[in-house]
This record gives structure tokens, sequence and C-alpha cells, in this order.
RNA sequence: GGGCCUGUAGCUCAGGCGGUUAGAGCGCGCCCCUGAUAAGGGCGAGGUCCGUGGUUCGAGUCCACGCAGGCCCA
């Protein structure tokens, strides 16, 4: 199949058979089914979790298809992005053209721009023609990709939209910020790994100005302080405030340790801590003079130790008592939940830090420069040291923040950035109503994405990245004010449109602007451009409006988004922001989720962990359909498990459905259907059992597809090929076809009901192993336009509709008596295993089988209208009532039956291998049996 | 550390509301066939239902804790 395969998808192009899929459906005015392909990021080969994604898409998408439905399918790529932008810097670094660190000139920044996109477009079709492999079907030669020049002017539109409609604000806001990249973080550009850094202990001396304990009542001589610990020192210079939980208990603690001279000290610290911090500050000698819940301490003031300004206490939920002293040192301007609290407190929100990580000037003259990390981070605990306010220092190792491309600790910085207000308009609430409408499978994922939505936080859309689409925004030089209006996003947007987002960096504001915009706000007439990007985010979370509204044979909503169960954060939470805030609901009607993709062990791939399987060596070995296999045979709601046992198992079950087929197919060499084909009413009784148990197993199968549940549709059709066809149905029909005459009506019926199974299994098959079912159509006999049948056969199974069960298929009362039968013929099979261990009978086709049993069963048994002895494939079945036998054994589950077996008289028969006593009774074929003799006579 | 999820034979999967000896297919072992043959058929052997404790007359099925793993987050 590895070379077989590519062929098929050559075949499949060549006579554009996805074309004529569709453009039959659109005949019909059939409904369409949109399954919206969210987009790979083009970076690099596809993986097994590419595949798997894909392969489920094509499932989906496949039996939709063979269903009735039109059901265009545009693959896309997610293009713009630090990875990438990432991937040509080291580029630029290895030429010399640019040092990290280094501004960029406007020149290189056009060469990194250029070579981005090149890389960009080289695996974007590297990509496409690895996914073809996998027998993906879809418009292949048009995708969409995010750095399309309409895509990109779409984007800048959309961004205006959302700013007409009062979502864009601008923002001072703490993020993580990667000093070595030079710019913000996502969360999902972070990384957690362990690090070391320094643990230090510092106090805060209480201020005058503050309510005093002396108020309290208490009395003491000695000072008294806040006690605080911190893995960032050089957080400190940005400390505007101190948490408590306001529920906890606080005690203020008497020790005997002082710093200098007399030195009677009063400490703050919470009371479950209080042992270990003693433990740890070496307090031998401490008594509690007195004890708060965290809500009185609200308002004290402190001191900042290294400058003079107040550090008030402010109460907090978050705080813990898992580590330090239950005060937390509080810098709104270093950190997320700082932050929050700083606004909700009032406390000011400084970060005296800049881009690069280093101390600015209003962190004072003495640590202006010094990079936070290392030397800043010394410098601000020897001032600490020098003013007595480092109580200990030491180091420890926890997890912290890295930054994913360079692995550097990232810094917390606030800096003016671009947002989308996530609770504008009633927009969360919006978008929980919307996720409500939505149908999620596996139904876990809808509580998922709903804790998500109610927690997220608003939406960085700022970048500072040179490769992605600018955000349309100008900056008015003589009053400052920014400016975004229907004028100037239309203006943008068709530049863009021209010439790609290039146009924003290339262009002046001047030019891009309409010819002689004014400021609104101040009538000014100069102005810059903002030079941060769109977050890509922001890209695939307009896919649904820049491809589905946009693309002819598209629209809007999508009927299903199917991705990996981390998109909940990502394209569905992305996709869903500005859905609703554009369109006012949700952009997909069903959202599909799968798993992860992990080794036989159940433990993620690494490189590092060598269990990795590459779909091309999957591919190479096995073929692509193997891989399918695989995809309908897991269970995609958790985590899937490939490896190479796997692998060989799915192999021998490929197999299995392939030799299935060919048997089938093999046997109808000789069958014209519209000539040979036998009506329903004249089959044999048990061509009609097996047309019941294609109907049977046809319903299974199809609500199994519509559920989604491929292990089911998986194990359904094995077992039918299996159980139902190899070891039943085949094997007993292999004497009818195999020596019956060839026009026999009884062959002839036969050939009817293999022919409707094989029909039946290519359509089935088709979502999963593709080019299989495909390869088998090409085998299949042809057949003309006809009341039967309907349309003639299609050139390929991909223009077949669904498999249809006439009515009269279904007959209970048949399959219940065959079943019966198929029970006793176990009880058969038993007793000739029995003789073959005995010897009395080596191969089971050459022995008579007597049945010994009472009335009624043996009226049961003589009402098949299909010798016994075929069902069975042996020489001869005997039914007795008389109840003697010398060598009968007793069946298992029909007390009222015993079985012998034996040698059946006469002798073999040459052609069929039946013993008969009718052999060597024709005189001109002496070697063959009856049946044999008057069949070649014909001939 | 937090949230969500998972853990049934070697593999992939079934096991509505708790109820007799836990199922299927594949693989495996032995045998048969040699007109599906890099096939086909028959019979058979495989499970502490992750562990511990609990609820119950009774738990793979409910609860708690733990272990292992996955995703997301801190």
């Amino acid at each position: 199949m590895p070379v077989r395969e590519p062929e098929i998808q050559r075949w499949w192009k060549e006579q554009k058979i996805y074309e004529k899929m569709l453009a039959r459906r659109k005949a019909q005015g059939a409904p369409a089914f949109i399954l919206h392909d969210g987009p790979p990021y083009s970076n690099g080969d596809i993986h097994i979790g590419h595949a798997l994604n894909k392969i489920l898409k094509d499932i989906v998408v496949k039996f939709h298809a063979l269903r009735g439905y039109f059901t265009p399918y545009v693959p896309g790529w997610d293009n713009h992005g630090l990875p990438i932008e990432h991937r040509v810097q080291e580029e630029l670094i290895a030429e010399g053209k640019w040092t990290p660190g280094e501004p960029m000139t406007d020149e290189i920044k056009r060469e990194l721009r250029q070579r981005c996109r090149k890389f960009a477009e080289f695996w974007s079709w590297r990509q496409n023609e690895e996914f073809q492999r996998l027998g993906v079907f879809g418009d292949w030669e048009h995708p969409y990709f995010t750095m399309d020049y309409e895509f990109e002017a779409k984007l800048v539109e959309i961004f205006g939209e959302l700013y007409e409609r009062g979502y864009i604000y601008r923002g001072y806001k703490t993020v993580h910020w990667c000093y070595h990249c030079v710019t913000a973080l996502a969360e999902a550009e972070l990384e957690y790994h362990e690090k070391e850094s320094p643990s230090i202990w510092v106090r805060f001396k209480l201020r005058d100005e503050g309510r005093g304990t002396r108020d309290e009542g208490i009395d003491f001589d000695g000072e008294v302080y806040a006690l605080i610990w911190t893995t960032t020192p050089w957080t400190i210079p940005g400390n505007t405030g101190i948490m408590v939980h306001p529920e906890f208990e606080y005690v203020m603690v008497e020790t005997g340790r002082g710093t200098g001279d007399e030195g009677r000290e009063i400490y703050l610290v919470a009371k479950g801590l209080l042992p270990i911090v003693a433990e740890e500050l070496g307090w031998n000698d401490y008594r509690i003079v007195k004890e708060f819940v965290g809500e009185q301490l609200r308002g004290l003031v402190f001191s900042h130790p290294l400058y003079d300004r107040p550090s008030p206490i402010v109460t907090a939920e978050f705080v813990t008592l898992e580590q330090g002293s239950g005060l937390v040192h509080t810098a709104p301007g270093h950190g997320p939940e700082d932050y929050e609290v700083g606004i909700r407190e009032g406390l000011p929100i400084l970060s005296p830090v800049d881009e690069r990580g280093r101390f600015t000037a209003e962190a004072g003259e003495r640590l202006q420069g010094l990079f936070v990390h290392t030397e800043g981070n010394k410098a601000v605990m020897n001032w600490l040291t020098e003013v007595g306010a480092l109580l200990k220092a030491s180091t420890t190792r926890h997890n912290y923040p890295h930054c994913w491309r360079c692995r550097n600790p990232v810094i917390f910085r606030a800096t003016t950035q671009w947002f989308m207000n996530i609770d504008h308009d009633g927009h969360r609430q919006k978008s929980l109503e919307a996720i409500k409408r939505v149908k999620w499978v596996p139904e876990e994922g809808e509580s998922r994405i709903t804790s998500m939505v109610q927690n997220r936080p608003d939406w960085c859309l700022s970048r500072q990245r040179a490769w992605g689409v600018g955000i349309p925004v100008f900056y008015c030089q003589s009053c400052g004010q920014p400016i975004v209006t229907c004028e100037t996003i239309q203006s943008v947007a068709n530049w863009v449109r021209k010439e790609g987002s290039d146009a924003w960096f290339d262009r002046a504001a001047k030019e891009l602007l309409p010819e002689g915009f004014k400021c609104p706000h101040c009538g000014g007439s100069e102005f810059t451009k903002e030079t941060d990007v769109l977050d890509v985010w922001f890209d695939s979370g307009c896919t649904h409006r820049a491809v589905l509204e946009t693309h002819p044979n598209l629209r809007w909503p999508a009927d299903m988004y199917l991705e990996g169960s981390d998109q909940h954060r990502g394209w569905f939470n992305s996709s869903l922001m500005v859905a609703v805030a554009t369109k006012g609901d949700a952009p997909y009607r069903i959202v599909l989720t799968h798993g992860f993709v992990v080794d036989e062990q159940g433990r993620a791939m690494h490189k590092s962990l060598g269990n990795v399987v590459a779909p091309e060596e999957v591919i190479s070995q096995y073929g692509a359909d193997v891989l399918r296999l695989w995809v309908c045979a897991a269970d995609y709601t958790q985590d899937v498990r490939l490896g190479p046992e796997i692998l060989k198992r799915l192999a021998d079950a490929y197999f299995r459905f392939r030799n299935t087929l060919r048997f089938a197919l093999g046997n109808l060499f000789d069958f014209e259907p519209d000539k040979h084909a036998v009506p329903y009413e004249q089959l044999t009784e048990l061509d009609k059992f097996m047309l019941h148990r294609l109907a049977e197993i046809v319903e299974e199968v199809t609500e199994a597809y519509e559920e989604f549940d491929y292990p089911t549709v998986f194990q359904t059709l094995q077992r039918f090929c299996a159980v139902d066809l190899s070891a039943f149905y085949f094997d007993v029909l292999k004497d009818r076809l195999y020596c019956d005459a060839t026009d026999d009506p009884r062959r002839r019926s036969a050939q009817t009901v293999i022919f409707e199974i094989a029909k039946a299994l290519c359509i089935m098959l088709f979502p999963m192993i593709s080019h299989t079912a495909e390869e088998a159509w090409g085998h299949l006999p042809k057949w003309s336009k006809g009341q039967e049948r309907g349309d003639e056969k299609p050139e390929s199974v991909a223009l077949a509709d669904w498999v249809e069960v006439p009515k009269h298929w279904r007959n209970e009362s048949l399959s219940e008596k065959w079943r019966q039968l198929l029970a006793i013929r176990d009880e058969v099979k038993r007793a000739l295993e029995i003789a073959k261990n005995e010897r009395s009978v080596v191969n089971p086709l050459e022995a008579k089988v007597t049945l010994l049993t009472d009335g009624s069963l043996a009226e049961f048994l003589n009402g098949f209208t299909v010798p016994l002895n075929e069902v069975f494939i042996v020489s001869q079945v005997e039914v007795r009532t008389d109840g003697k036998h010398s060598n009968a054994i007793p069946a298992e589950e029909f007390p009222n039956l015993h079985i012998a077996v034996e040698l059946a008289p006469g002798e073999k028969c040459a052609r069929c291998w039946q013993r008969q006593e009718s052999v060597s009774k024709d005189s001109e074929y002496p070697d063959l049996c009856e049946r044999c003799a008057k069949v070649v006579r014909k001939r």
C-alpha cells in the first residue's frame, strides 16, 4: 500500500474526484456541512498530532459527503507569529546581519518580514503535500493563508470593527515580558521550568503616620516591622504595598533578636507560619504580644525600605500560608495578581524596568542600568542589607515562567498595550450564552470552555514583533491621541489588500491615511504609526470572518470546528471572542475535540524520550490507511496511544478488511449485476439471512458515524468481516461458488449478496480506509441505471450515496432461526474438533455429522432449505431421532442434542473434496460426485 | 500547587439506573486446510476490572484518599 496509495491519490487528483463530489451535491441542491479547518502553524513537518486531527476531519467530511451533504473543506495555515520570526531571526544572526539586543533597522526588519513570508509559504505547501499523503480530501489547490493580503486586510477591518464597537482600549498593564526577545509574551508562550532564585526575608518598618499599634493598646519598646518574603529582590523597588489574607490570623511577635543596639523588635507575621519563620530567622526567644485577623490590619502603613514612600497593608483572598510570612510583598507593576490588587486598592503602579530587563532611572541612580535577574538582584540585596532591612538571604529552587522560544526566565513589566475588553457591553455573558447553544463533543468540552471564558482576562492584542499585521492605529503628533476611524481603517485596509501588511511598515503614515486627513481631536496633520503587531491568536480568531464569509463555497457560521482539546483556550476561545463581538454568536455549531497522542505506556511523546512516532514512518511502513485505521479505532476523546505493537495490530486488522474485500471481489469476476442479480424472493435462505445481517450492520455503523463514534464503526465492521463473513458466510459459500455450475441460481444468489456486501463495505469503509475502499470500488462490477439500483455505478466511491437498505432485507424471524442454527453449528464444530484430536476424522470437510435429538429440534433442523452439510462444511449431515449412535457426545448448550462425527461413507470427490457415495458411480467421471459430474458435463 | 479528564485481558474497545461464572475483535497456543495462500477455518488459554479504605445484603459500576498518566493553568 505505501506504493498503491500515491497512485490512487494521483488518480483522485487527475479525475478531480473531490471537485466532482462537491459539484454533484451542489447540483442536487444538497444542504451544506461546513467543517472549518483550524490552521496549523506553518513552521515544520507535520507530526502525528496533525495526522490525527486531519484524518478525523476527513472522516467527518467524507461521511457527510456520502450521506448527501455539500461538504467543501478548505484547509488553511497560520503564518504569522513569533516561532517563525524567531527562526528567521536566528538565520539573520547566523549571517551576521543582526545581533540580538540591537535595535533593528527598517531595512533588516523588511528583510526579516520577507523571509518570514517565504519561510511560512514553504512550510505551508510542504504540509499541504504531507496532508494530502494522508488521503485527506479538500481544496488543496486553494487553501487559505493568514498572510494572504486579503486575509491581512480583513484583520485590519475587524480590528477597526471592534474599535468602532468600543471593545478596544489601550492599557497600562503588567505582562510577562521576555527581555531577550524584547516582547510581551502570552500565557501560551510561557514554559515553566525549575529556576534557582534568591530567597530573601525583608522587613518594612511601621510608619508613624499609620494607625499605630500603641492605639491598639500594645505595650512595647522597640520597633514594629512587617515581615515579607520574596524570590524576586528586583521587584522590591516596585513595591507599593503589602498583602494579607483578610481571614487569616496574624500576630505581633516580640523577639530579642536585634540588628544592633538593644533591640527589642516586634514583627508582624501570620500565626500559622510563626514556628517556621522563627526557625528560619533564628528567633530563639520570642513571644506573641498581640493577635489580629487580617482584615484588622488593613490600612496599617509601613515604609518602603529603600525609598521614602509608604507601603500600606491591603487584603487579598489569594494570599496563602504555603511559604513566607503570610504577608505578601506587592509590586503592581511586576505581577498580574499584584496589578489586580493595586488597581483595586489604588496603589501606585511602578515598573522601573526597561524592555531589556534593566532598571530605569525611576529605580534610583544606584540601580539604573543593572540587569534585574543578576546584578539587579544583588544590588537590591546589598542596598537592603545596608539599610538593615534584609534579615536573611539564601537561594531556592522553584518553578518559574520562561520564554518558550529562548528559554530565558521572564520578568513582569507594566507597559502600554492594546487590549480587547472582554466585559464590554456584556460580552463575557453573551459569550457564555453562545457556548450553551453549541454542541460540544465530548460534552466535557462545554465546562472546559465555560470556565475559561469565565476566567479569562482581557485580551492583550499587542505584540512587539515584526512578523505580523500591524495594529492599525495612528497617533497624532500634536495631541498624542490614538486615532482609529472608519476612514483610517478603510484606507489602511485598501493598502494592505494591495500590498500586504508590508504596506503598514513600508509606507509613511501620510501615505496610509486618506489625503488631507486631520486629527479629529486637535486638527493636527502629522501622525505616527503604532509599531506593535497583532497577536497571532487574533489572526486565527478571525478565520471565520476572513474565510467563511469570503469563500464562495463556505458560509458563516461553520457547522463544525474539530481540534485538539488545547484549543479550548486557544482557537475556540479566540474565535468565539471575535465572533460574539462582531456577529453576536459563536462561529460554530458543533465543536469536536480530541486528545493528544501518547506512547504505548501513555506518556507524552518527546524527542528526549525517544518515543515519537512520525506520520511519515508509519506511512512508509504500513501506508496511510493503517494510520487512518488507527484514528478510527482510537477513543479520541482521551489520549490516543500509538506505538509499534498498536501499529502491528492495526495492520492485522487492515489486512482483514482488505482480504475480505479481495475475496468478495474475486468471486464476482463473472458477475454482472444487470444480468445475473437474483431477485430477493429467489435468494437462498442463507443469502437472505446475510442481507438481514448487512442491514443490521449498516444501521449500527451509520448510527455510530453520526455520533462520531468511530471505534464502534471500526469494531462493528471488523467483527462483521471476521466473524460473519470470513468465518461463516464466505467459508460456507466456497462450495457453491467453486463447485456449482456458473449459472446455477444458487451460485448467482450467493454472488448477488456478495455484491451487495462488497458495495456496502466499500462505502462504509471509505471514510476510514479511503484508498483501500477506492481501490476495491474500482474492482466492483459495473451496473447501469435501473430501477433496482438507481443510477449507474459512479467512477469513484466518493461519488456514491450512503448505503441504502431496502426494508424487506430485514427479516427478524429468519434471523432468529439462523442464529439458532449457528449455535448448533458451534456445537458441531466442537464435536469435529474432538474427532480431529482423536484422529477419527482429520479433515472436517470429509466428515459425516449425525445429530441425535428429539422431535422438535429435529423438525427445526429439517426445516432448512439450505443443505446442513453446506452450513457445517462437512460431507454429510444426518438428523436422527432414534437416539442411537455409538460415539455420540452431548452438546454443551442443547440438553437434547448429541453429536456423532465419523468419516463420511463413499469416496472423496476430486472436485468438491467432499466424501460422497456417488463418487465412482459415473462412468464418464469416476472421480467425481454426482453434482460435480453433472456440472462438468454441462460445460 | 489548582482545574478538567483517564486507568477493564498482550493490543484496541464494550460493559444504561450497582445484582448470577466480567464481554468482543485482534494477537497468542494447539490443530485443520492448501481453489481468499505474504491467505482461510476450528478449538483453546489469557483479567487482583490501577491501589487502599468506605457505603451496601451485594461494586468494575457509588463515595473518599492514594498511585500513575494526559491536557489546561499557576
